[in-house]
DNA sequence: TCATTTATGTGCATGAATGAACAAATAGAA
DNA sequence: TTCTATTTGTTCATTCATGCACATAAATGA
């Protein structure tokens, strides 16, 4: 499916969009406008027609958009006809809780393998899905076609891990380490900083509190 | 402490820039300059010099920044003097990762009470944490002044219980559910959503791959 | 003391993202 | 068929964020 260059904003959009769109296919919805969908997702409007402008003219005037359609539209952009793997390495808590997470319902993603250095979890299967040790990476992500991983080990290994699995193929890291990884520049990194978030978000109250 | 007026994009980068001192601070460095600090948290140097100019001159020309100085004022800023106690509510396979979560060793963020309906896990101590009934939320947030929750129930829920969180007075959410919930104006949501992360990420490798 | 190096603080140009506003087109009612 | 109400697709102005480039100032060494 040739793919459209759209802005990197748009892009982040796309599967809040689909999301919702699943959840108006199923409770029997035919058609949406704009302005109904701007409400459940909280974004202007006029920014959800430009972004959906970028694949072309989606929608009819003065009835809105179809939901079948676009439901199916996207689906395609977003590769979800087809089930993406990808792996989990560091299966402590929070690698634990992903394990767990149902990625697959309303995203076609499955973790499909993961990888730790404690003896006592690898080899073993955890919530339905096989721990390896991580000599085994490379081994493992090229069986697997698999070139997306989650990051969850403890901070101070988070760039000697990263390192090998830059060395075993990987292209895309969720990173969720506190760590900013130096990364090759083919790697993308996508940051999930959760205390950093839940700091900023004390901060934003704070300020809220002494604008008054 | 009063605070300035900060753009939003640098108030994001606080936490970070507090979280990279600390390190540096105990690995013994007493001076640091924007371009050091630049590759370490992956921000241009220019823009690190400019966000801490929006609260004041902290840095010597020809020298950089006094790292002891600079922990100690970000430390103010961020409120990291004093502790700040936030509540989980929805103790599931990713509260519960959290519950066990350090904030408090970088950040100075405590999660101190936590909230579920589900009688097995009520009135429990679990990581250190009691967990509640949610009929005791409003009393808890109140005896112990707390405005902050951190939102992990299920998606056909998140509303529901939003509304009782607004209800007993919360005044922040981080909320990790997909669900892009509705809020009184002066609440303020910093929505957490992971698999959309995830999603972003697979769909810039893919257009990376088409872009040769 | 003086020259050189280093590194800050900021002016400026560029680019991205947003949301208001409106013309064009379609739906649906009369 | 005709008219009105609706809703898209897009233009435009504005704001926000970024990073280059450089004047300014301090530190260091001769």
């Amino acid at each position: 499916m040739e793919k459209v260059k759209i802005p990197r904003a748009t892009a982040k959009r796309l599967p809040l969009y689909y999301r919702y769109l699943i959840i108006l296919s199923e409770s029997g919805k035919e058609k949406v406008s704009s302005t109904e969908l701007s409400d459940a997702v909280q974004v202007d409007s006029a920014s959800i027609r430009r972004d959906f402008s970028y694949f072309g003219a989606l929608g009819k005037r003065g009835y809105g958009y179809d939901v079948k359609n676009l439901l199916g539209f996207f689906k395609k952009i977003l590769n979800q006809d087809t089930l993406t793997n990808v792996a989990l390495v560091g299966v402590g808590n929070l690698g634990h809780a992903l394990l767990n997470y149902n990625f697959k319902r309303s995203n076609n993603i499955r973790i499909s393998c993961a990888f730790d250095i404690d003896k006592n979890i690898t080899g073993r299967i955890l919530s339905g899905v096989p721990v390896y040790d991580m000599s085994e990476l490379k081994q493992q992500l090229s069986d697997q076609q698999i070139s997306i991983a989650v990051l969850t080990v403890p901070s101070l290994h988070a760039q000697k891990t990263a390192d090998e699995m830059f060395e075993a193929g990987i292209q895309g890291i969720m990173n969720f380490t506190p760590i900013r990884i130096s990364a090759p520049a083919n790697v993308r990194v996508q940051n999930v900083d959760l205390a950093t978030e839940l700091q900023t978000l004390i901060y934003f109250l704070d300020s809220d509190k002494q604008d008054h």
